[in-house]
DNA sequence: CAACTATTCAATAGATTACTTGAATAGTGA
DNA sequence: TCACTATTCAAGTAATCTATTGAATAGTTG
């Protein structure tokens, strides 16, 4: 094998793992699993799209690398393969939030009220958590409340958060979080929260960046 | 715009960034660029591409903020446009050490003396150097030094090495490097240096590593 | 064993990508 | 202005990718 060969072979190894990230669906379907471990069925739920097509973007997430899978009776878990592709996923969406000026107006555009929400940061958190002033409030589906959270965190759906509004404090502080620094749940929450009353921030970033951080968690077995 | 409609094109954005990286070609012209700013012929040149498919790349990786360019002259010189870049890539490479068997089986199959190069750390490095203990190859081309190198580092090309070997002391420590964890510069070099008798390592990483890692540097004017 | 379920496979049409070729543009120097 | 150079643009072809459809596989349940 020649130098050339070598770096080319090399160079179209790692393109792989770029093709692997360069379709939106096969991007939206890795935040969801790496909420937790989750079926084609249930991903092809969440993601709107046909389960045989679902399948098909995971086989090629399997096959770089980026998940990984077993199987249990009838159904098929997939889940991140490894921290280090959830960190990966994280430079990509800095950069493309740093460089993209489409992704800056769509979150303009969007999440309007976006610059009232400011985030808190993980070190910060804890501290206020451990002095007893905040509740943390994660507002993912159950299911992915279950499969790992926040220390102490309390879970309410986004739409189940007005029916359950007594279970949280006037005046206490409210911290948010949900998915990812872009899952549109964690603003949603802060803004109706406010509305309402309460003194309400948003978490920045999402729960598989916490876990990734290395700070501690919990799940219900 | 609703809901759905604002993750998909969010995600559609964060791919354009993944579809930017999904080709060998455009990451090893990506490689090249991280060593300092180049023209498009310099790059055609060194990635054997015709200067046409080589600029085409070039402005997709522009459109994407990967790079950027300015216009001297009549040369177009391009240069990556954020340390965050480089980072990403750093990223991307490494799942792609960790996760596909096959970067493995190239990297085994052609650099056979692999396991008998242990790299040297940057710390490390740089406590050695201070104590003198310690000559730094930069084995890369003129150009590519000139635009920056580790400090007080001595350049030979790896082609040119043959006839500089009294620039070199027997019985010091080598340490090479060059362009990135997998250039195979920095290998060869050490492989011929031990062959001649001398103690030579490799440095882990290149010089955009070095230089993203807020380490110092030096360039020519 | 037969009916059923979750997932994967295979074939297809339409869209996208990579590379080549040759022309167009913009800046330089005589 | 004219010849020259570096780069970009535009058109065309072959290859690849995405999503859909319907069938095949593997495991479960009665």
């Amino acid at each position: 094998m020649s130098k050339i060969n070598f770096k080319q072979q090399l160079f179209a190894q790692f393109a792989r793992i770029g093709k692997a990230m360069s379709n939106g669906n096969r991007l939206e379907l890795l935040e969801f699993i790496a909420q937790g471990e989750r079926s084609v069925e249930e991903l092809a739920k969440v993601s709107g799209l046909t389960v045989a097509n679902t399948s098909q973007h995971l086989q090629q997430l399997r096959q770089t690398g980026l998940v990984a899978c077993r199987k249990e009776g009838l159904k098929v878990y997939y889940r991140i393969s490894d921290n280090d592709v959830i960190e990966l996923f994280g430079a990509l969406r800095g950069v493309a939030e740093r460089h993209l000026a489409e992704v800056d107006q769509l979150v303009q555009t969007y999440l309007t009220t976006k610059d009232n929400l400011e985030p808190v940061a993980h070190a910060e958190l804890l501290e206020r958590v451990r002095d007893g002033l905040v509740t943390v409030l994660d507002v993912r589906p159950h299911e992915e409340y279950a499969a790992g959270h926040l220390p102490g965190a309390l879970n309410i759906p986004l739409n189940e958060l007005e029916g359950h509004l007594d279970e949280l404090e006037q005046g206490h502080e409210i911290v948010a979080y949900c998915r990812g620094p872009h899952c549109i749940l964690a603003f949603e929450a802060v803004a109706r929260l406010r509305e309402k009353g309460f003194t309400a921030h948003r978490l920045e970033d999402g729960y598989p960046e916490w876990m990734v951080g290395g700070m501690p968690t919990e799940k219900i077995q």
